[in-house]
DNA sequence: GCGAGATAAGTAAACGATTCCACAAAACGA
DNA sequence: TCGTTTTGTGGAATCGTTTACTTATCTCGC
């Protein structure tokens, strides 16, 4: 507070208003509005004037008062299931950079798979007026989400919306191609036994790659089904990879391979591998969907379909800014980020039986 | 936009103001208000009315101008060096648990360890007029930080600051008594050639962490000095932890164990003895600081001095709320998070020499 | 029955910016 | 020289709330 001295400052809590500097300058809040958002006309020694009181005040705008007047924060949610999940951070991460340079800020949100905690956070955020929301959607609130993007832009992020009425963009990774690369590796590799550990059917993340997986098996003449032995459903987390690559070794009639659907289902059939003394990829080849960290340096590296988060997060926030900037008016756009084979050692040849 | 049945919508564009609402339910707006925030008293009947027509008007308030108003917004900041780093994302999660019950939202922000980066968020985030920040500092902005505590309620997560005027809270792991006990480990298993890789020292994370390995090598007499052969300072990097360990290990007088600061830099020494052909725990031993995710399905699993990072997180946010509360004036908080020793198979003993 | 106190509701002033509008002064073209 | 346009500035409305203040009505003890 090195600018009063030698005065008594009456009242360090109040700040410095747009008004304080109108007074030290002696001209009138108009006009030291347009000189800081360099809008309008000013003479140049008026100008000087404001910015040095500016200076002498150390004041700055009040981000809420002009987000009143101007209907907008230049904040924009990104909505997931679990900040804590390197998956979303990591494109979380992408976001942020490319907002940032536009001057915005990013409010990250757990929804936890929980219909209730999507639904408030969503409130919340309206009310807060976010300009933006990227949205990682339980897929238990369609209508809602629907509606929502008509009044405010809206990206979804890796899962998909049943509803033709959605006003807002998507971005993806290519996961029926993914899968189905990997799939037709396992099967080159001479395997036919080959199970998989599949998230919620709902999730269009899912839908797609058990096409992915389908397609591939198909194309060795194995239609599947859903008497089809080999099969696991549970909700994309490493406990699911467990169980399910528990319930499917155990079984009398063991897979050889197993395509797990993503990462997280991944690390959890791992550790049931390494507890239970399953050899990969001796006794069992395995392939899965989505990068992970510090993929090298596990007991054995996975062969994946490895995916640009980053990337897709930059994405994301590009469009989110250009339908924020264009009003939300434009019509609704779709990007896929095509997946990249990144081979471990967890697959092996097997003998043709 | 089913409540307007049979009407034509003029302008769905403009969204429903608590004048409306006054106008529907035939009160003043300050009686919607007072219904709405349960202040003052109104008549049952008039609240009912108000209710109903809050219902459907499909009202809901607009934060920001309540913000105005009430000089909050039920926002917190959490300032962190990268927001994709799990170290940081598990804390994310715990204040974000705690606060929503609250009704606060997260801001997150990724300063990169740039001096510059945290100055500017810290302004940002001042104008967006936060109720409160949680902050991991690059330790460049001492004086800067110093200020603002006094003016913001602010919790330091894990990183001290220099400085006596602070007026806020620190959380933070017992950095020196975690180090201090994995290298009491590695001396009891024999070893005295113990190197270590650490941060840099101006973060009281590093000099702590340091004091720790001081401690314990003091406990037989050894004391650590500029010239101690088995040192490097990095950044708390994975790229780092490489580096060190190249460094350490490629010297004609090897350690015959290694003391990792950090997480980061235990991945990166790890990748460099995959690499290399070190075998862990044959040919070094190695202990670290802080969890490492999925710890058990590395090639190795370390032995760590294992954090509650979700606790921490939490507690920072049952501090600064309590902060916000009592509108920063109470004196200076210090919370210590004791670490706990998770014994890996990364360590062997060695023969007296 | 009447004044004091409680209760209930409305009016209007903030909060701190942006911006429309009015208007004065300067610049300009004929 | 006199309109007409351009430029520069200030006044005041506005954004959507909260809340201090006011006023009207009601309750109640004496």
């Amino acid at each position: 507070m090195h600018f009063n001295k030698g005065e008594i400052v009456i009242n360090t809590l109040r700040s410095v208003t747009i008004k304080d500097v109108a007074a030290a300058a002696q001209v009138s809040i108009a006009t030291v509005s347009r000189v800081i958002n360099h809008t309008g006309t000013v003479k140049p020694e008026l100008a000087d004037r404001v910015q040095q009181a500016i200076q002498e005040l150390n004041y700055s705008p009040n981000s809420v008062a002009r987000s009143l007047k101007t209907a907008s924060t230049s904040t924009i949610a990104f909505l997931v299931s679990n900040i804590s999940d390197p998956f979303f951070t990591t494109i979380g991460r992408g976001i942020e950079d490319y907002i940032k340079d536009f001057g915005y800020n990013l409010i990250v949100c757990s929804i936890d798979s929980s219909k209730e905690k999507e639904l408030s956070y969503l409130q919340m955020l309206k009310e807060k007026m976010v300009d933006g929301i990227i949205l990682n959607t339980t897929g238990f609130n369609d209508e809602a989400i629907c509606e929502l993007s008509h009044q405010l832009p809206i990206v979804l992020s890796n899962r998909r919306i049943n509803a033709s009425v959605f006003n807002g963009d998507f971005v993806d990774n290519d996961n029926t191609s993914g899968i189905y690369q990997l799939t037709q590796h396992l099967i080159h590799l001479g395997h036919r036994k080959i199970g998989f550990i599949n998230g919620p059917m709902h999730l269009s993340t899912a839908a797609e790659r058990h096409k992915g997986f389908c397609d591939a098996m198909k194309s060795i003449g194995i239609t599947i089904d859903d008497s089809y032995p080999y099969a696991y459903y549970g909700n994309f987390s490493a406990q699911s990879g467990y169980d399910g690559a528990k319930k499917l070794m155990k079984a009398e009639d063991r897979p050889t391979a197993l395509v797990l659907m993503n990462s997280e289902l991944a690390l959890g059939a791992l550790r049931y591998f390494a507890e239970s003394n399953i050899q990969i990829p001796e006794d069992l080849s395995i392939v899965s969907f989505g990068d992970i960290h510090n993929r090298e340096l596990l007991y054995v590296t996975p062969t994946v379909a490895s995916t640009n988060l980053m990337g897709i997060g930059y994405k994301m926030g590009e469009l989110l800014l250009d339908r924020i900037n264009r009003k939300n008016e434009i019509a609704n756009r779709e990007v896929c980020f095509v997946t990249q084979i990144s081979y471990g050692n967890s697959t092996k040849e097997i003998p043709a039986e």
